[in-house]
DNA sequence: GCGATCAGGT
DNA sequence: CACACCTGATCGC
């Protein structure tokens, strides 16, 4: 929950997301979006009576919040106080003092933030530097790359500060699975019960918030079922939502609340009040959606988890989860983050920790340390005390990090300088190997990452170079971008990847499954030309979960629940266990795996708004495909796509380890990663060894590929 | 009587 | 697990 006071450091005449006490005074104000949480004081007498004396004061938002706002007779009164700015809109705003007629000009820029229906980040622009607040946000890896607004040409924009969303900055929310996998596993299991006769129902558990609405479009585009909800005039002018949402209770999903709802659920009545249909009684399940993640090991989760004889939880986050925020802030890189939010059980200073490596104001507090090697040498021994690092190069993972945004910085600048004297039509050129690098560089990152994680044990780092290697090189250029991009930032993709509410509801998964089928990576020969699931049937059989495909797999039939009382706790294999069989016969039957979506982002398409496909968790996707094809002994096939499937799930098995996750980040922003372009090799240590001193001498170095454009 | 705040529940 | 919200009790205006 935001514990943002409201107001920026920078720019203190603005309110955002509170309207309370001293934001009483504001000049102008700003919702992200309609969560209550972000409306504090927004209807008090307090700020109505300002509004009413007032002919200037205006409330900023989204034309989605603007109307979800109005549709709420509390709010009525902002009416001719709200002004909705069209998302990815530069908007000049001019801030005045009613009082002193003191003016400042602000530039405002939405961006959509994944929240919820309407929720924006604000990106403002003046005299006081340039600031992002995130609001509350829910981007997948790399989708900050794709955010053209967050660029100035190519670069990311020199930004002061960024107002961070924090809810999941803890280790423990180091991996929240993506929206494509939450909602197929979601899908499956609805679609599952819903065909097994027209009396078996499945009531949605959703809290009463906005930030659903993209679940309940896409149940009911799949399966042809609408969604029974309490109340849907908010909805009045959103077509594509209130298309799939009915009050009419004659339907088989429901997500309909009232405050006995959990009992009456357990009588299988509905909230609405439903128990039969023509005299026939409901077969009601319940499926909660609620925060799961991905801890140190990804083999015990699952977006669906049996929690009772009828009660299932899925996973759903509207937040960003650890290795998220991460990512996000780490592209930023702005000079100060302060965060929104204080994770349950966290500490500010804990949070800081976690965030202040991404951010410059930190780096470059480090940075005269790094300039004369001798007294680096002293000076990071005492302050790195409770480490035994004495030698600045071969503890690159600690101290380099403060080191690298110089060099970033310079070698950017030298390499935008030379830049600007190219012609216009270069620029998209640099750009696509500029976010070419950025890829192959996350890619990279997730195996250092492996690799820091065993740093304490020698062995493991050697066999992990050695699965590594193998598995980078042996994919075509192509196929590899293909199978990991979507994941990290791809340019093509541009747009299509950012997370526009407007868009949210055309997420098409089967639109683009046939074409990904072909693309596929070799590695998904590896479990077997066999499926265990008959291709031909089509989509009821492919959306079956059936314990007799597999032992890990719960019933989901009826019949399926009488072994429960002793399988209260299992752990459903449902949305990954499909992955591994479509994985294993890619080659034919439709593929509506996550991994397939991001198939898309190898290809040469434009921006296209009318998608939504964030690809954040492509590579756990495939680490969990993998990992059960392993468990089901899937992979009768030998050689080395057999024994890829175990390098990868050691890959993802140390990458979970969250406190290595800090030193992950700072080598995933030293140097080692800048170069990496297909075809580059990793820097010799003799090499680096010369390369840091020439650095710390301050002497320039030519480079052949552009750096990667992380600080401005 | 209204609103703010807290504790509790889901 | 921890999402955002509701309810009820208490207190001050």
């Amino acid at each position: 929950m935001s514990r943002f006071g409201g107001q920026l450091r920078e720019y203190p005449a603005v309110s955002i997301d509170r309207f309370d006490r001293h934001n009483l005074r504001a000049r102008a104000y700003f919702l992200s979006h309609c969560h209550k949480d972000h409306m504090k004081g927004l209807r008090a007498p307090a700020l109505k009576r300002r509004l009413e004396s007032s002919l200037k004061v205006k409330l900023y938002c989204s034309p989605v919040t603007k109307e979800l706002l109005l549709t709420n007779w509390k709010y009525k009164f902002w009416e001719n106080h709200i002004v909705a700015l069209e998302v990815e809109t530069p908007t000049q705003i001019s801030l005045v003092d009613e009082t002193s007629g003191e003016k400042e000009d602000i530039e405002v820029t939405l961006l959509p933030a994944g929240h919820c229906p309407g929720s924006v980040m604000f990106l403002f622009e003046g005299g006081n530097g340039t600031v992002l607040y995130t609001g509350d946000f829910r981007l997948a890896k790399g989708e900050a790359a794709r955010m053209e607004l967050l660029h100035s040409g190519s670069r990311v924009k020199d930004i002061q500060s960024v107002y961070l969303d924090t809810t999941f900055c803890d280790p423990k929310f180091y991996h929240i699975p993506s929206r494509e996998e939450c909602l197929k596993g979601i899908l499956e299991l609805v679609q599952s019960w819903t065909s097994l006769s027209r009396y078996h129902i499945v009531w949605l558990n959703c809290k009463a918030a906005y930030g659903y609405e993209y679940l309940f479009i896409n149940l009911s585009e799949e399966l042809g079922i609408k969604v029974h909800v309490n109340k849907l005039d908010m909805f009045k002018n959103m077509p594509e939502i209130l298309y799939h949402v009915t009050t009419d209770r004659h339907t088989q999903i429901h997500a309909c609340r009232y405050p006995w709802d959990d009992d009456c659920f357990r009588g299988n009545r509905l909230p609405c009040g439903m128990t039969c249909q023509n005299g026939t009684p409901l077969h009601v399940i319940s499926i909660k959606p609620s925060t799961m993640w991905f801890g140190e090991r990804i083999k015990k989760t699952s977006v669906i988890v049996r929690t009772g004889e009828s009660t299932y939880r899925a996973c759903f986050s509207f937040h960003s989860s650890y290795s998220e925020i991460k990512d996000f802030l780490s592209y930023i890189c702005p000079v100060n983050v302060y965060p929104n939010v204080l994770p349950v059980g966290g500490t500010e200073d804990k949070v800081m920790e976690t965030l202040k490596p991404l951010c410059r104001s930190y780096r470059r507090n480090m940075e005269p340390r790094y300039k004369p090697l001798g007294t680096l040498k002293r000076v990071h021994k005492r302050d790195l005390s409770d480490t035994d690092e004495d030698d600045l190069f071969d503890s690159e993972l600690t101290s380099a990090r403060p080191k690298i945004p110089k060099q970033e910085k310079e070698l950017s600048k030298s390499f935008s300088t030379g830049q600007s004297e190219n012609a216009e039509g270069n620029i998209n050129e640099r750009t696509e190997s500029y976010k070419t690098t950025t890829n192959y560089t996350l890619l990279k990152a997730d195996f250092m990452d492996c690799e820091e994680s065993n740093d304490d044990d020698e062995d493991d780092d050697e066999e992990l170079e050695k699965n590594t290697v193998p598995f980078l090189s042996n994919e075509p250029a192509a196929t590899s971008t293909t199978n990991f991009n979507g994941a990290t930032s791809d340019h093509q993709e541009s747009n299509a990847s950012v997370p526009c509410w407007d868009a949210f509801f055309k997420c098409n998964k089967l639109e683009e499954s046939s074409e990904n089928e072909e693309n596929f990576p070799s590695s998904a020969d590896a479990g077997g030309s066999q499926s265990l699931f008959s291709d031909s049937d089509g989509v009821s059989d492919s959306t079956h979960i059936s314990s007799q495909n597999s032992s890990q797999s719960t019933h989901i039939s009826e019949q399926g629940s009488q072994d429960l009382d002793s399988q209260m706790d299992t752990v459903l294999i449902t949305s990954q266990e499909r992955n591994a069989l479509d994985f294993s016969c890619i080659s034919k039957g439709r593929s509506r795996t996550v991994a397939s979506v991001s198939q898309e982002t190898a290809k040469d398409t434009q921006p296209d708004n009318s998608k939504w496909k964030p690809l954040g968790q492509t590579q756990s996707c495939a680490c969990d495909v993998f990992y059960d094809l392993k468990s089901k002994d899937c992979e009768k096939n030998e050689g080395a796509s057999t024994t890829h499937i175990h390098d990868v799930l050691e890959v993802s098995d140390n990458s979970r380890t969250p406190d290595l996750e800090l030193r992950r980040d700072s080598q995933s922003s030293s140097d080692f990663e800048i170069p990496l372009t297909p075809g580059a090799e990793v820097p010799q240590p003799d090499k680096l060894h010369s390369l840091y001193k020439k650095l710390a001498a301050g002497e320039n170095i030519v480079r052949k590929k552009p750096p990667e454009d992380k600080c401005n």
